[in-house]
DNA sequence: TCCAATCTGTGAAAAATTTCACAATCAAAT
DNA sequence: ATTTGATTGTGAAATTTTTCACAGATTGGA
């Protein structure tokens, strides 16, 4: 008999609002606010309502690994128990800790990744001098690059700075598995390709061009006059959304 | 007779991929590389399938306004004429500016719009110090704000600077319609309200918090944090996306 | 001219996602 | 102890979105 957790292959959509569920928590368990928090004011929070973020957190399976071969359950199992992270106390609602563990876990956050950052411009700089909070220390830069010798010379950081022709050795030799673009339009999509070279498996990119996604990388393509322009079509549809 | 155009609702996932189609082809316009596009071609520039952007495309209604009252189609008129994007030229596939024109009028995009910054950290300062691309003028800030006079006076730009607190009166008279936050996450909130207050339509949030939508306004929340979270999922579960 | 290849536009089918609705559970009050 | 009011977890229904599949159109030869 096998030992498994069950792998409901999680909807894109409740996989990326269960994202966002994990770092709402994070931050709601520092506020020792409430002791719980229920599905409705997490739904609010996130702009979505109870019954939708439920059943995300129904999709992780619930109480951690499940045996084949355990003793039937009882004649109506209609409703299946608490999981663990409403069950934990005897309370009402979701204990943010417990559930944002359980998301943690389930969704391979948790653990700390490396990433890289290329382009040290205005935004790359800004990028790079973030990370006050314990939120952020989750990813740690380990390598940056930019194309220009001089910026390289000029960024004071302690993260070590490369040129951008040495991508795709750096990060293969630093096993670095997410890559974070900051260049101008014109060069991302050659810095995406060193990033894929290098073995990166997902990509942010926020020069203001698509980066396809190929070969199985993950792909966020951010720019700020994409989001105005979603924005102003909401607008214009008299729609208001996310 | 009326005459009026063609609305239908235009599903929120279309109208956000439009608003990326829109400025993919802004870029295609100016590289004059080929005289024109297939769907499937910008499908895969957008890492969809070329239907989806056919579909997208239908959405919009195609050619221009409809009359009421006008002849009854011929017999079988399974098939609708090109659009006008499509039907310029003799040619198969899109004309990159009739087609990026034919968005822009639908979607609301198409005049410069004027937009708001709150805060003038590195983020901001980022923000502000952009905007040498075409493109990018299409949102044209007309104030900016941050809590600290001491930043007040030390930022150089043309762009007329205020204190936090007058957001809301100077978005009222000045008729700001969107706002973008770059403030710390604690602060991120408030600036929210006084922006709604001041009566914008649309924010774009990139502090790490989620400004939940409220009274029809639109709201992109973006952080850092929050896409490689989603990736990190999206790897875990050895799935590609967007 | 006619055939083969390619491409759009779109109903209709399929798939994915959200919402509903309700049994089970729990806390608090009576 | 019971009742009342909230809340979770989740099948099933409803809705939304994507994909299919094909008619009609267009181009480029043979």
């Amino acid at each position: 008999m096998k030992n498994f957790t069950i792998k409901s292959p999680l909807p894109p959509p409740a996989l990326e609002r269960l994202s966002y569920l994990y770092s709402l928590l994070a931050r709601l368990e520092t506020e020792t606010h409430p002791p719980r928090i229920t599905s409705r004011r997490l739904g609010e929070l996130l702009s979505v309502p109870g019954e939708t973020i439920r059943k995300d957190i129904s999709f992780l399976g619930g109480r951690t690994p499940v045996q084949t071969g355990q003793p039937e359950q009882t004649e109506h199992p209609k409703t299946s128990p608490r999981t663990a992270a409403a069950a934990a106390s005897r309370e009402k609602g979701y204990d943010p800790s417990a559930l944002k563990n359980l998301i943690g876990e389930r969704l391979g956050l948790g653990e700390t990744r490396t990433a890289c950052l290329v382009g040290l411009g205005r935004l790359g700089s800004a990028i790079l001098g973030r990370g006050a909070l314990p939120e952020e220390r989750r990813y740690r830069l380990t390598a940056a690059f930019d194309a220009s010798i001089n910026r390289i010379e000029l960024t004071q950081t302690d993260i070590p700075l490369f040129h951008s022709a040495e991508i795709s050795r750096v990060v293969r030799e630093k096993n670095i598995k997410l890559g974070i673009i900051a260049v101008p339009a014109a060069a991302a999509s050659d810095v995406a390709k060193r990033l894929i070279a290098g073995g990166v498996q997902g990509i942010v990119n926020f020069a203001p061009v698509n980066i396809p996604r190929t070969q199985g990388i993950a792909v966020r393509n951010i720019s700020l006059t994409g989001e105005l322009d979603i924005i102003s079509a909401y607008i214009n549809a008299h729609l208001a959304h996310t």
